[in-house]
RNA sequence: GCAAAGCAAUCGGUUG
């Protein structure tokens, strides 16, 4: 069951829906982990009616298959849908996770009043619940209450570190930045990327690069990150030198070429690099129009909208 | 107990 379960879900992460359930359907055994897995298939390829269905009419159903349903409707912003769904959670039991998952939803959508019923009705707290918790009142300038709340928190890991190192990057505070990356215990490429950014939006270009050449390994995340900061340098070499070099690039290098030769008043570039994309998507395009739009070639971005819509592409 | 599922942190264009 395992082992048929790990392979339904790798199916489902590499895009393969299909192939998914077709190895659910044929499982002689199933148990909560394959029907949370299935469900999770679903609503990651937005078949939320399907997930729905699983959720509903199977007693496999659990915690797990309910809160991953919540969640999709509240991404995409079904408020009451998933108001409905917490509801009909009473029975079954709702977690943690559960709770954090409402308490992001008014996070991402709700008023404040409703963040803070949900914040009081809140039966326990987990790291992820001290993390969510720092980054909202981050946000919401409360620097201080984010700032207590980590030094109150009960448990930290590396997301929480990172989400502090953020918080005082987005305050203007980047020395506290800067010395929150230095002190964290442990690192990732994720918080390695976020200090390469904190970096490079400061215009410590130098730091950033330095940073760059220490991380363990890169990403995707990492070159862009990096492309963009040289080119808020104005060393539009020194990025084009990442690009190329780079193993993996994917839509995000494209536009952060694009933008960031347009920001270098290289417009002629721009233009090049995008007819260089071998599959230009929405993001392509609306950079592209972007790009001519801020040099001043109006008349040019309009044209790139036209060939857009005669190329297919629905704008967003 | 271990291994497979859901909730929090990073890169680009549009808006602010």
């Amino acid at each position: 069951v395992v082992t048929y379960t790990a392979m339904l879900s790798a199916y489902a992460k590499k895009g393969h829906l299909e192939d998914a359930r077709r190895i659910f359907e044929k499982m002689p055994q199933t148990n909560g982990f394959t029907w949370s897995s299935m469900v999770t298939a679903y609503t990651t390829h937005g078949v939320i009616d399907q997930a729905k269905l699983l959720c509903e009419n199977t007693p496999a159903s659990n915690v797990v298959t309910w809160t991953t349903l919540f969640q999709a409707y509240a991404h995409n912003g079904h408020l009451e849908l998933a108001k409905l769904t917490f509801d009909r959670m009473a029975g079954i039991g709702r977690d943690i996770a559960s709770w954090n998952a409402m308490f992001q939803m008014y996070a991402d959508h709700g008023h404040s009043g409703m963040l803070q019923e949900i914040f009081q009705r809140i039966p326990c707290w987990n790291v992820v619940t001290w993390t969510a918790m720092i980054v909202v009142n981050a946000q919401d300038g409360g620097l201080d209450s984010a700032q207590r709340l980590f030094d109150g928190s009960v448990e930290r890991n590396v997301i929480t570190w990172t989400a502090m190192m953020v918080a005082y990057s987005q305050n203007l505070r980047p020395e506290e930045a800067y010395s929150v990356f230095e002190k964290m215990p442990h690192r990732n490429l994720y918080s390695w990327n976020t200090a390469l950014t904190v970096y490079a939006q400061n215009g410590d270009l130098s730091l950033a690069k330095d940073a760059f050449d220490s991380m363990p390994e890169h990403d995707v995340v990492s070159t862009n990150a990096m492309i963009a900061a040289f080119f808020a340098g104005g060393e539009s070499l020194a990025a084009q030198e990442i690009f190329d070099s780079s193993p993996a690039i994917n839509s995000v290098s494209w536009s952060a070429m694009i933008s960031g030769y347009a920001q270098n008043a290289q417009l002629e570039l721009a233009n090049r690099t995008f007819h260089r994309i071998p599959r230009k998507d929405v993001l392509a395009w609306s950079t592209i129009i972007a790009a001519n739009a801020h040099s001043g070639h109006c008349a040019a971005a309009i044209a790139f909208f036209q060939s857009m819509m005669l190329a297919g592409e629905t704008p967003d």
